[in-house]
DNA sequence: CGGGACATGTAACACGTTACATGATTAG
DNA sequence: CTAATCATGTAACGTGTTACATGTCCCG
């Protein structure tokens, strides 16, 4: 039982909401890779290239959170149409009302839950973003803590620089609502 | 030839900086390990696991940047000591005055920058704190532009995060002259 | 008839974490 | 005698980037 490493990028939960907002709730690979392309609002926040695109929808149909079906076409290469399940949605219901733990996961993965709540779930935006403030005010207050006791400049520097970026997703969310 | 990936961590040049810092500019890899542990400096910054370490001195030594010589011991596991070449203190001196180009990176490789600038070119640290100040100023510029320019509400919030975070690294920069 | 969009991947490489292998010496 | 420390790694896995393979269809 080894311990799974936190990806990077929220790419899997950010699939399940394409397909969510998808009025089949259905899509090709290749139409979820157009929203991570230049122009679209997720393609400003990350990337996500087709071979981890089509590597992240064969781990969701593995987790039975989407479910893929192969389209037979005539004298034509196979299309897959990606369906997202009960249990899918339910994981991205789950995903979008969970604060990020850290200051640094609010560039990609709290703006991607932001993101899809606005568009999935409006009515639960609010709440969001006070468990999100909550959680962001107690690591500002731990490393207040931490920064009464550090004695070292060095390590009063690193301190000092968490405390500010924390204060400024903090000031960030407070002009959300 | 194939473009490098950026490393996320600056472990390399930490380990540069590491050996420049001994008297003889050379360390066992198990001294350099105890760097990254818990209550050190660096400690705060990043971990450095020694499968990783060990991987990072390979690359050095591949590079020129460190030499390598084993010491047999007899009744004992052989010791390999590295030493700091005259092209890997050349490299690290030439990291040691260039800012980083993004935000994201101040807090890792700027931050072990500034440590290893304190300590060994304390009469450069002005330089590159401006350097880096310069750099953030033109992101921040940069971003009030695109700013000014968008319409989409979500896209909007991206930016505004990413000014503010850039902003608080801007006068976290300016506490510390 | 040539190039781009459609459509799904694979291969090679790089970075990173966790766990483990090996084996000696030293401290309690 | 047992655990920690010294000392250097390997193996397995997971994430991510870049480049490429494969083949069709449509537009100009």
């Amino acid at each position: 039982m080894t311990a799974t490493r936190r990806p990077e990028r929220p790419a899997e939960h950010a699939l399940l909401g394409l397909l969510a907002l998808e009025p089949s709730h259905a899509a090709h690979g290749y139409d979820l890779a157009r929203h991570f392309a230049d122009g679209q609002p997720l393609g400003e926040v990350f990337r996500l290239e087709s071979g981890m695109l089509y590597h992240h929808l064969k781990k969701l149909a593995a987790a039975g959170w989407v479910v893929s079906s192969t389209e037979a076409q005539s004298s034509r290469p196979a299309r897959r149409v990606f369906r997202l399940s009960t249990n899918g949605r339910a994981e991205l219901d789950r995903w979008l009302q969970e604060p990020v733990s850290h200051t640094r996961e609010i560039r990609l993965e709290f703006l991607v839950k932001l993101y899809f709540a606005q568009l999935l779930a409006p009515d639960r935006v609010a709440n969001l973003i006070a468990e999100q403030t909550e959680v962001l005010r107690r690591l500002a207050a731990n490393l207040e803590t931490q920064l009464a006791a550090a004695t070292d400049p060095f390590h009063l520097r690193v301190l000092a620089l968490r405390r500010d970026q924390t204060d400024a997703a903090l000031q960030w969310l407070s002009d959300l609502s």
